[in-house]
DNA sequence: AGGGCTTCCCGA
DNA sequence: CGGGAAGCCCTC
């Protein structure tokens, strides 16, 4: 018997298999889907079995496989399908696929194989209990061992760590009397509470009814804020469940909604695994383990849980599907909400897309009938949607109002006296946006980036948030050595600040990437919040998602001109959403909430649209934009970046790139650049970009393949390929 | 990826 | 001719 194997170097030019014998005593454990350690080049590295053949023409003699990594960590056939999707998709390694579906902690590091389970060790006794009786009566056996013999013949078997320190056990096991018995558990343990269910509203109930559970379809779930989505997807699940079956449910970012995690365990209980990057590498074993084992019929996790080995999935819910948190970043840079459709065709299943703010691309799709549209327009019971009211802060600057509007400090006091709660958006972190010398006009900038330096106060140093470059300030300008270094810009510290002085007798508590480090810090902030323990959240965007805060009935936001003024064709798309979102957040129970959006542009129609808490009016408009400027969703988008440490190199490749490009594509797709990519140096490397628009291009893909071949052997330029970039 | 082997360029 | 850097190729 021999194994297919990929060698666990996600480099372009090893992305083949390699043959190995399988030993003898491995012969009906190793299995496709399987990690095993192999000799490859004179080391023993990881592999990934790909593939099981009986025969195979030995040319030269072949290595035999070393080991297996772990016997319960297997992609099953899906999960093989699945990844060949993947690679086809982002064009990234086989193994690379492979890597990014099993979970990261399991990459087996220094060639050792670590056992993640966790045990509750017991002792229980080793002989019958005559046998024990007269070992004891034998010669004089110390009270100790005595008193834990006596436990064990009442107890048949007792918590080892009851004794552990005791020498007396240690004899006892030298003598063979007792033994211990391990017991596998899990990390995380959850109980149903009886969390009552409300009655449905007619929003709900339609809801639930046009999904279709027996057909391969996407759903667009469009629900305002607050009209109850998450009943409507636990509801489809229990149902779902009631059928035997399973279910997927994707969520943004796990720490940010640990109000919905909470309902699905009370709910569901210890039926529900979750799955996330913040869990720790033994939690992570746990619940894929639940999860292989079918012990689980639910999984709830972020973008990876896409790719668990659930069997006999039911529907898979994709909630917040407008969040740029599905796409991957980094490679293979897929979309959590393709790889659910390979899902959902490959079971026959519904995919339900939830978003009170869609992105432009599903909406699009389900006013073409692609995906069935499904409206819930409606807040559930009285809550009603706040007021919104738009500043305009150039204005409020000629009477020397810098950071709050009139209007919105008001409204602040207002809130502290009657004790409801605030929250303010302030969407850069740091005390302010850089530093810069009013002398000679220095500006601190990142020197592997070409990037402008945060200041952070507490802290009194300047970073670049992208690499991470930290210098401290110094007291005069390092050009001109004048006392002239004055700070632009606002963050979130210093914000934090001028609240301090503004309202010395109010509680506030800022959550930003700088106040979050560490694990639970964030919903520790929350839950703190919650409790009332603060008058005032301010933060950055993470302040914006799925909480439910019954106090809140002021939402500021300090600059919407922030995210609106992006270079990015999604600027809008963005702002829209995340003002929507954050503005949701006021007046969730029966108070009614009001929010105040200060800009320098009033008149801005995005900031209209948030104002009237009009999506149609929003997508009207934004559309036909993306229409005069070919973006999606009318035109797809693939960029191609080069990168290279050599600047020179750099920009001599991504010429060639753009000739190869214009031969081989289809005519009528349009090729842009090459242009510096929006980050065009980042830790010291220089990136150039290419951008295709494309309708149609059946021969895209097979081009993109070719063009990545080409730097396949080259080590000093890289090629990126993304397929629907989210940034541009 | 990473290491060994070959090739090529140039000079205290 | 020697040495070092750059390129090439192989790994079951």
């Amino acid at each position: 018997m021999y194994a297919e194997v990929l060698i666990e170097y996600s480099a372009k030019s090893i992305d083949k298999t390699f043959t190995y014998k399988i030993p003898s005593d491995l012969q009906n454990e190793i299995k496709v889907g399987m990690k095993v350690t192999v000799p490859f080049n004179n080391k023993i590295i990881n592999g990934f079995v790909t593939n099981i053949i009986d025969t195979y023409k030995e040319e030269y003699e072949l290595k035999t496989i070393n080991s297996i990594v772990d016997k319960y960590l297997i992609l099953n056939q899906e999960l093989m399908e699945m990844g060949e999707y993947l690679q086809s998709k982002t064009l990234c390694t086989k193994i690379a696929a492979y890597q990014t579906m099993l979970p990261s902690s399991l990459k087996v590091k220094d060639q050792k194989v670590k056992d993640y389970s966790k045990y509750i060790v017991y002792i229980t006794l080793n002989k019958t209990p005559k046998e024990v009786e007269e070992y004891i009566g034998k010669n004089k056996r110390s009270k100790k061992q005595i008193e834990i013999l006596n436990d064990l013949l009442n107890n048949k078997r007792v918590l080892k760590n009851t004794y552990s320190a005791t020498s007396s056990l240690k004899t006892l096991f030298a003598n063979k009397i007792i033994k211990e018995e391990k017991e596998q558990i899990y990390r995380i343990k959850v109980e149903k509470s009886s969390e009552e269910k409300n009655i449905l509203s007619e929003d709900q109930v339609n809801a639930i009814n046009s999904v279709d559970l027996n057909k391969e379809d996407t759903y667009l779930l469009h629900g305002v804020t607050g009209s109850g989505k998450t009943e409507v997807y636990m509801q489809l699940i229990e149902k779902v469940i009631k059928n035997k079956k399973t279910a997927i449910m994707l969520v943004p970012e796990i720490s940010l909604t640990t109000q919905i995690i909470n309902r699905f365990y009370n709910r569901f209980g210890s039926d529900v695994a979750i799955f996330h990057s913040a869990l720790s590498d033994g939690e992570k074993y746990d619940e894929y383990l639940k999860i292989l084992r079918g012990e689980v019929h639910i999984v709830v996790g972020t973008r990876s849980a896409i790719f668990t080995p659930i069997t006999n999935l039911g529907i898979i819910i994709i909630d917040e599907e407008h969040s740029d948190t599905y796409k991957q970043d980094s490679n293979p840079r897929y979309h959590a909400i393709d790889m659910a459709k390979f899902r959902s065709h490959y079971h026959g299943i519904p995919l339900v897309l939830g978003s009170a703010t869609p992105s432009l691309e599903t909406m699009a799709r389900a006013g073409k009938g692609v995906y069935k549209y499904i409206e819930m327009p409606n807040r559930i019971g009285t809550s009603t949607l706040p007021k919104v009211h738009l500043v305009d802060m150039a204005e409020e600057m000629k009477n020397r109002n810098t950071i709050f509007s009139k209007l919105l400090k008001d409204k602040i006091s207002d809130r502290l006296t009657k004790q409801e709660q605030i929250i303010l958006l302030l969407n850069r972190r740091g005390y302010s946006t850089t530093i810069s010398c009013k002398n000679c006009g220095y500006t601190y900038k990142c020197p592997y980036c070409d990037i402008t330096l945060t200041y952070h106060k507490t802290t009194n140093n300047l970073r670049c948030h992208y690499c991470g470059y930290t210098i401290f300030k110094s007291d005069t300008c390092p050009e001109c050595h004048e006392k002239a270094l004055t700070d632009y810009g606002l963050g979130t510290e210093k914000l934090e600040q001028e609240i301090n002085k503004l309202y010395p007798e109010a509680r506030v508590v800022r959550m930003d990437a700088d106040t979050t480090g560490t694990k639970g810090s964030h919903e520790d902030i929350i839950n703190r919040f919650r409790k009332h323990e603060f008058d005032i959240l301010l933060g950055t965007q993470m302040i914006s998602k799925g909480l439910d805060f019954p106090l809140v009935t002021l939402v500021g936001i300090i600059n919407a001109d922030a995210t609106l003024n992006i270079p990015d064709f999604r600027s809008g798309e963005r702002t829209f959403s995340l003002l929507s979102q954050v503005s949701g957040r006021a007046g969730r129970s029966t108070i009614p909430g009001e929010v105040v959006i200060q800009t320098f542009n009033p008149d801005n129609f995005t900031l209209k649209c948030v104002q009237e808490n009009d999506y149609t009016k929003f997508y009207n408009y934004e559309m036909n934009n993306r229409h005069k400027l070919d973006y999606p969703p009318y035109y797809f988008i693939t960029s191609v970046k080069i990168a290279s440490r050599d600047y020179e190199q750099a920009s001599k490749e991504i010429t060639k790139v753009k000739n190869f490009l214009l031969k081989n594509l289809d005519k009528d797709s349009i090729i842009l650049g090459p242009t510096t990519a929006s980050m065009f140096k980042l830790n010291n490397i220089y990136r150039f970009q290419i951008l295709i628009k494309y309708k149609k291009d059946p021969n895209l893909n097979k081009v993109l393949k070719e063009l990545d071949n080409i730097y396949v052997v080259n080590r000093n330029v890289n090629i990126e390929i993304d397929n629907n970039p989210l940034q541009v």
